[in-house]
DNA sequence: CAAAATAATTGGAACGTTCCAATTTTGTCA
DNA sequence: TGACAAAATTGGAACGTTCCAATTATTTTG
């Protein structure tokens, strides 16, 4: 049908002017008279003339290629999804364009995806690294003076920037917040025990314990996968203690989701009968019923903040790794049975 | 730190052969002799040397250059995430890699992240169109001869292949069950009416209304948004009929579980009192409490086979447009009150 | 063992752009 | 108007790869 691409090449012929010309036009230099840069755009125009940034890219010092990657572990949970969106937003602002790609986990997946990436030309890369991830899988990338921000882990002796929330403050708070309802067997459902979020979360939940001069039962600490489907299993077995928890705190919101359903597969009311409290805010969390209380952080707000950092360190050049942990806030909502003091609260109108 | 990028003509210098027989071993090709492509792969190795795709490219003919784009209208919709994943496994297995943009339903910024893709070099594109899109923004990508895939909508007049579900027969299905569980007046709730989806789904209800010989009233379908705050809000109106309905379909999902919340909140039991039958079946649908009665479409199965007809065209290098109408199920589950269903089987034994 | 056939390797042109240095055009001023 | 400065334009080399035709090395065969 359509006959070979029109290039550069095409429209200087056509514009009666040289290559060069039509180049600097196409970067909108100041250095072309204002009458060409207009004959130029015309004939850009009429000949459907489309940039080739493969080629551009070639000639330019590398990594110029106005694209980033993002590579996470889980795009079927909707924090994550969260998390591209504003990612996307700012990149997209920029010029730029993203990668994704879906790492399930596997290490191996995340090799090639990588890998992949870096034969395309990324000039920046957002990861949340699959479990397990070593410092040595980032290793070639920094060395190339790619610039590489971790969002939501860590990876332990990596020289990248990170960008994580403060999960030993915000799990700390829910705790305390629990304890300062009256809770005594307060119990800490759902993830995975051999990740440092977990780590971080779980000893927030024993700081605060101390904190609270409450005793620190290691049966109430009953981890799962995180997942609605693990939140369920995990409530189910601390269910069958002989001494029941009559609050939980939760690994994630998908975690406290499957509590909530748990407990009602049991009769039990969560909000009212038990209390329950996720952690990241995800968006059903305000419209679920009850409504979820939660750690807010705000995962399209953390993408877009991923994003301006490794925007900035693009632009810099150079990219001196910097750990940002993002703070994070208790969003008291129904599932943890405060609502009273809400009313209370009114009721002193 | 690191000097200059390694190319072919270093890796040709230091094993002692030409930079053709180098891409020869790239490439794979049968023609060198096992030996040298031994050596060669070894410093390739050493070197740390990472192939310049954008290169390739650029001398190979347009479009082998192993980059797809996926652009949707709403990634913070679990279906379209799931859609994403879908789509992410065959292609990356494929040795592809994907753009992902989402154009939160903004033709402009559609027609941005299309063209930038475009620039980009992508051999093909998965859309999921934001609403308002006009065949006249996909003209110049097919004329450029790169294979487009509609997903979950179609554009009027675009002639490109597309993948959607059967919307009709689905919701048909869900009515036509509700109508043989006894209810009389069902509603249609949720979704935007100027959209192809909507008109599809709402043909459908009709349909089944009349085949079941019950009266459509209009004041049963009420529109709104397609999301879970959408939902809540059209139970609410709906229950303010005089004449309350005693069951609902859904347009979506989100919509279904909003329906739950805002039931709830009236102290209705979904599923008791009121039965509710989603669209899509999305993966929170099985673990909710209720668990959803929905018209199961498995997005990731979709992604998966927008994906492999995408790359059936891209490896043609003709693409014949082929509308395919993606079947559908009923999945029954507790929300439409027809556990009983099974319970009676059951006691057939 | 020479000739022919086959296997393996190679140099150079090409892809579409940017950048540099050089050139041409236009404008200014004494 | 001539000299000079400033503004605008330009040709060609370069980026890292692939492809083609041509060359060289190795085997086979009569």
């Amino acid at each position: 049908m359509t006959k070979d691409r029109v290039t550069v090449i095409d429209i200087a012929r056509a514009a009666g002017v040289s290559k060069s010309t039509v180049s600097l036009v196409l970067q909108a230099s100041p250095l072309v008279n204002e009458v060409t840069r207009a004959k130029v755009n015309a004939v850009i125009r009429d000949l459907g003339y489309v940039y080739n940034r493969g080629a551009a890219n070639l000639r330019q010092s590398n990594s110029k290629s106005k694209i980033i990657g993002i590579v996470v572990n889980d795009l079927t949970n909707s924090f994550f999804a969260e998390l591209a969106v504003g990612v996307d937003m700012v990149v997209q602002s920029a010029g730029y364009v993203q990668f994704l790609a879906n790492t399930a986990e596997s290490v191996d997946r995340q090799r090639e995806v990588i890998a992949s990436m870096r034969e395309h030309g990324i000039s920046g890369l957002i990861l949340s690294p699959a479990r397990g991830t070593d410092a040595n899988d980032l290793k070639p990338l920094v060395a190339s003076g790619i610039p590489v921000v971790n969002v939501v882990r860590q990876v332990a002796g990596a020289k990248v920037s990170s960008l994580v929330s403060d999960n030993h403050a915000g799990m700390r708070d829910a705790v305390r917040h629990l304890a300062g309802l009256g809770h005594h067997r307060i119990a800490f459902l759902g993830g995975f025990p051999d990740t440092a979020v977990f780590n971080e979360r779980l000893q927030g939940y024993r700081d605060a314990l101390s904190d609270m001069d409450l005793a620190l039962h290691d049966e109430l600490v009953v981890s799962s996968a995180p997942s609605r489907a693990g939140g369920v299993a995990a409530i189910e077995r601390a269910l069958m203690l002989r001494e029941r928890p009559t609050a939980a705190v939760c690994f994630n919101d998908a975690v406290a989701f499957g509590v909530c359903d748990g407990l009602r597969a049991h009769r039990l009311d969560p909000g009212e009968d038990f209390a329950v409290i996720g952690f990241d805010d995800v968006i059903e969390a305000q419209t679920a019923v009850p409504a979820l209380t939660t750690i807010s952080v705000d995962p399209q707000g953390m993408g877009r903040r991923a994003a301006q950092l490794l925007l900035k360190q693009i632009n810099a050049g150079r990219a001196d790794a910097e750990a940002i942990v993002s703070s994070v806030r208790l969003v008291v909502r129904q599932s943890c049975g405060a609502a009273i003091d809400k009313r209370e609260r009114l009721s002193l109108l």
